[in-house]
DNA sequence: TTATCCGCTACGAAG
DNA sequence: TAGCGGATAA
């Protein structure tokens, strides 16, 4: 027989003092107040749903709860940084011991505690795309099958084809089925790659993103005390963008919600962007029926943008079929100011047009943080950073390829991985590779030699220099593979870790800078980014932890870092529509809305009903992020297709809306000047 | 086996 | 235009 006792902490601080009536409307307020169970918030676009569940994290506090029993889920750094940063200003309670971040980053910060349990040690390392494409490619290598015949599915094919097993729980022959039909034929193959591909990642104490999520899930089904554990910690889970969870996702949230604490699902079923990597709107949809007395909160009122824009984006939605009935009513008075639709003749008229509008607009008063630049893809952005640099505009953008995903830093990172992690197949390859004389084969056979040695698998801290003392070194390489000896040993001083910041400071000075100076054009660049990442490595004194936020973090919305002064300037945002989502600009100009690029062409193509309407919910998420001025552009040619010139056709989603809703503007060029806008009136 | 050069292709979104 | 795979030189 049990006994319940509970145990009265000593209350985590005053009350904040917030009036949730007087600062919520009624339909934020019943929400934010909502007696402890079961709920599903549907905020609209502009709504306020961050407030709505910053609000609510603020009333928990107030209402006595532990800021430890609360965890707070997001699906993006920013998100989760933001959420925070707001609960912290809104409330005098200490948060530190609140939980809040992405899936992927709490996953990770659950399996180092119990990583033992899954036959892992907690310094296992994170593979990212690039680390997989890798291992894949060698465990393809090692497995005799002939890819010359018949054309085998390259690395990046099989990571997406794994990637999409696991996080939909379809099964893999299905999906070769239905989305790979012409790699049908190798099936018994690609299925023995994906075994051997989870056993090379468990043998050199691995994990890619996806075991982030699949593993924590296994540890709390496999191990029901370790998911008491955490059911009785967590009494409050909340989670934002819920309409973008996986099968994964919302699985970890019921088996945590399991033992009976709170949950809050927030969600827009018409922002569902995700499916590509998983995502299921049946989540969404189905949760009050897979959770007992769950209340069901709407919010609809938009405070963001002016009836103009949101009429609009509601006309934009209502084509998609598989939707949920629902009108947003803006609180705004009407502009009397039509979003723009602006066709123009190439990518560079495009780009010159919104350089122009953009200078005009910051004499109008507003100020270039208030504007953004909006794309589907990233290389759609090319000619307007080009046009933007020329006329000395100041821009921030969320780069494609992230920080810490270039080679340099990569390199760098692959030293901390290995001293960390000695059964780190892909950092030790890595680093050999480096080494004159050293290519492919060579680092093959040498991680071979490093394995039989034990050194990889020994349980205490190795005599670096010693360690290394492997048969077939090329002389070439002999001077470098000494110097990493050293290296090593100095990263490790006295068999306990150096600290990140001393670590990378060896690896630069000891080795890569040699490195750097010898391969690249750009040392400079290149080095300085190496002692930014130095800066941003010194704020941390556990090194497990700072490779976790290296690949965890997105270059996106964490470049280590970032250049104090440039902070402080202002800038426009350049952004893909995909990490535009939850922010907001006075003035929005979306591009290249031109068929093809968007919607993308390989969704044309692929004449699916549901990628259509995915994508459009994509167009209305960019349409929605405007709260004054919208401007919707393409280019009428475009000179640098690879199948030569081509006449595009403005995209399907510019006739989803009645043409009165918009104001076309006729561009014209004036020779030797710059570009002349004729406005209607 | 590694390093380099050259022609050909494809150009999606994130943790 | 970069990023590759294949061919060739070292």
């Amino acid at each position: 027989m049990a006994r319940d006792y509970t145990l009265h902490r000593k209350p985590t601080g005053p009350a904040s003092g917030i009036d949730y009536r007087a600062e919520l409307n009624d339909e934020q307020f019943g929400a934010v107040t909502s007696s402890p169970g079961r709920a599903l918030v549907i905020a609209g676009a502009g709504s306020g749903k961050t407030r709505t569940l910053t609000y609510r994290v603020a009333y928990l506090l107030d209402q006595g709860i532990d800021a430890r029993h609360i965890l707070l889920l997001t699906f993006t750094n920013k998100a989760a940084r933001e959420m925070t940063e707001r609960v912290r200003s809104l409330v005098p309670h200490d948060v530190s011991a609140l939980w809040s971040g992405t899936f992927h980053s709490i996953g990770n910060r659950i399996l180092r505690r119990h990583a033992e349990e899954l036959g892992f040690t907690k310094s296992f390392s994170i593979l990212d795309t690039d680390d997989q494409k890798s291992l894949l490619a060698s465990v393809v290598g090692s497995m005799a099958i002939d890819t010359k015949v018949r054309r085998f599915p390259k690395a990046d094919v099989l990571v997406s084809m794994f990637s999409l097993e696991r996080n939909t729980g379809e099964a893999l022959k299905d999906i070769l089925a239905v989305r790979y039909p012409y790699f049908d034929s190798w099936q018994r193959e690609i299925h023995e790659v994906r075994d051997a591909y989870a056993r090379r990642k468990q043998e050199t104490n691995s994990m890619d993103f996806d075991d982030l999520l699949l593993k924590t899930l296994e540890l709390f089904r496999d191990h029901p005390d370790i998911l008491a554990l955490y059911q009785q910690r967590f009494r409050h889970l909340l989670v934002d963008e819920y309409q973008d969870t996986n099968s994964v996702q919302s699985e970890l949230i019921d088996l945590l919600a399991a033992g009976g604490s709170s949950v809050m699902a927030v969600g827009d079923d018409a922002q569902s962007i995700y499916s590509w990597r998983g995502a299921d709107m049946g989540n969404i949809l189905s949760f009050p029926k897979r959770h007992d007395g769950c209340r069901v909160f709407k919010i609809e009122t938009n405070y963001r943008s002016v009836p103009e824009i949101l009429e609009l984006s509601n006309a934009a939605i209502r084509a998609n079929r598989s939707r949920f009935e629902k009108d947003l009513r803006s609180s705004r008075e009407v502009l009397g100011v039509k979003p723009a639709l602006v066709p123009l003749e190439d990518p560079s008229a495009q780009a010159q047009f919104v350089a122009q509008r953009i200078l005009e607009l910051r004499d109008e008063g507003v100020p270039l943080e208030e504007m953004a630049v909006l794309y589907r893809a990233h290389f759609q952005s090319l000619e307007i950073q080009m046009e933007l640099t020329s006329r000395g505009i100041p821009f921030a953008i969320t780069s494609g390829l992230r920080f810490f995903e270039q080679a340099h830093i990569k390199d760098v990172a692959a030293f901390l991985r290995l001293v960390t992690n000695r059964r780190d197949e892909m950092s030790f390859k890595r680093i050999l590779q480096l080494m004159p004389g050293i290519g492919n084969k060579g680092a093959e056979k040498l991680w071979s030699e490093w394995r039989k040695s034990g050194a990889a698998t020994a349980e205490e801290a190795p005599d670096w220099p010693a360690a290394l003392a492997l048969k077939g070194v090329p002389k070439k390489a002999a001077k470098m593979w000494e110097q990493l000896g050293y290296i090593l040993a100095e990263m490790t001083p006295g068999g306990s870790f150096a600290r990140p910041g001393d670590m990378i400071y060896s690896v630069l000075e000891g080795m890569y800078d040699d490195h750097l100076k010898a391969s690249y054009d750009n040392y400079e660049n290149r080095r300085s980014d190496i002692e930014q990442l130095m800066a941003y490595a010194s704020q941390f004194e556990d090194i497990l932890e700072f490779l976790s936020q290296l690949s965890l973090l997105g270059g996106a919305d964490g470049e280590p870092g970032g250049k104090r002064e440039e902070q402080d300037t202002e800038k426009i945002t350049l952004s893909s529509i995909h990490q535009a989502k939850g922010l907001e600009w006075k003035a929005v100009f979306l591009v290249w809305l031109a068929d093809g690029a968007f919607p993308n062409g390989r969704i044309i193509e692929a004449d699916d009903e549901a990628m259509m309407e995915e994508e459009r919910r994509l167009f209305y998420v960019a349409l929605t992020r405007a709260k004054d001025e919208l401007y919707l552009s393409y280019p009428l040619i475009n000179p640098k297709s690879y199948s030569g010139e081509v006449i595009q056709r403005p995209s399907r989603f510019l006739d989803d809306f009645p043409k009165e809703m918009v104001e076309e503007w006729n561009v014209s060029p004036r020779w030797g000047d710059s570009w002349e806008v004729d406005e209607p009136f």
